[in-house]
DNA sequence: GGGGAGAGATGCCGC
DNA sequence: GCGGCATTTCTCCCC
């Protein structure tokens, strides 16, 4: 156990990543206040100072310090804690460590940022692209233009020349999404003084409650797919080499 | 390298939870198409066969897989992959492997879950309970109402006895808080035949925009704290042990 | 399993 | 920093 302590104090000073599994039990204070009980876990101190708890199984921290946070190690009464504090977060941790099990560190060199193709921009942008995706004689306008009240993935006029606001989902849209549009449809029709402002929601799916509120509100859902990168793959005969180096 | 793998292989195999530091590049297909230059990452593959890929810094996993995924090693061409696939998702993953750095493996036992004071429902809690922090007179009728109009956090009685709507919001309410109240609002006035329901936010603070539309509406804007466990304690009297905590 | 909403959400971008 | 919003959001709860 002592020589685990060693081993994370120099790594710590040393600025490494550092990752050991652990029985511990944790106690967060901050914008909750957590309690987790004893048991095995496996945390990450990362280079910017980031903590991380993580059970074995489950994609998401039990508990975690976000960056910047200052970890220190203490014995106390015959208990060995890890306290963390975050003074700008006003966030606490406190790790009772009842024992070690294995502790590695090392110093991780790497600046790359993910590269993504999907996502809704990409979808806004390819509705812009092929305005006939919505309907026949849709014309693009406008994209992603900012109002106080949020922004519009794209604004344009249908065929009779409606002004008309789209808002993208990627995936099912809901009432949320709803709302959202009828936020913007409102926002344009009082700030330009006009009325008639037509509203779409683009987007693969619908839930039916959302679809009854398009309904009621006059609002029109056309289903649209986000583009994925296989789909560009395949459109524009990129091979293997070129994967990913080109966003967009 | 190799013995690493080996390492790794048996890990798998025995369920248990796999951490190891590694060069790599990462290619993810799924939801997105994602791309990951070469780099160092930590990767964390858990008992359920999450698999997480960390940077250096940064909260959140830079790429991951989801539990119940199938991890595969293999040598092609001279290089080593890490393949990954969640077929009920339609998830790939494709991780080259330059280079290990070093690997730990555990079988972890934690069947604990963290107990929260200070979410909204508290919040919620703390408003019907006290409903004197909303206005003089006012009165709670019920609380988490969930099936007939969505998820209203209280709805209660003002003074006038006008049936009020309350949204609660543990942070700054934004424009979606305010919709969100919009709906309820609308939903029960439909559904009971009635008009001037009223609506009531409660949160800390609420941002300028949305204080504006809540004006447009006639909703009111109420503010309260959410109740953290420090309060509880104070006010309860509570000891430690009852709480769970054992040790401070 | 779908729908709705919270989360210690986080992260990004624009003003 | 605030504000609005997407996220491979995730997670929980209820129907």
């Amino acid at each position: 156990m002592e020589n685990k302590i060693e081993f994370i104090n120099y790594a710590m000073k040393h600025n490494e990543i550092i990752v050991f599994s652990t029985e511990c039990e944790v106690t967060y204070s901050g914008r909750v206040e957590a309690f987790l009980p004893l048991g095995d876990r496996l945390i990450v101190i990362k280079q910017d100072k980031t903590l991380l708890v993580h059970q074995p199984i489950g994609n998401n921290p039990i508990n975690y310090m976000r960056a910047n946070s200052v970890h220190r190690i203490t014995k106390e009464d015959g208990n060995t804690y890890l306290r963390s504090k975050n003074v700008e977060n006003k966030d606490f941790m406190d790790i009772l460590i009842k024992k070690i099990h294995f502790v590695n560190s090392q110093d991780l060199k790497d600046g790359q940022k993910v590269q993504i193709v999907g996502s809704e921009k990409d979808m806004s942008d390819m509705i812009y692209e092929n305005p006939q995706v919505i309907a026949k004689g849709f014309k693009g306008v406008s994209r992603e233009e900012q109002t106080k009240y949020g922004f519009i993935d794209v604004l344009g006029l249908d065929k009779e020349k409606n002004l008309t606001v789209i808002e993208c989902k990627r995936y099912k849209a809901d009432l949320g999404a709803v709302q959202q549009l009828r936020r913007y449809v409102e926002k344009i029709e009082s700030s330009k003084g006009i009325k008639g402002v037509k509203g779409i929601i683009a987007a693969p799916t619908i839930t039916a409650n959302a679809e009854k509120m398009m309904e009621d509100w006059g609002f029109k859902f056309v289903s649209v797919k986000a583009p994925k990168y296989q789909e560009r793959f395949d459109k524009s005969q990129m091979n293997l080499e070129n994967f990913g180096l080109t966003k967009k």
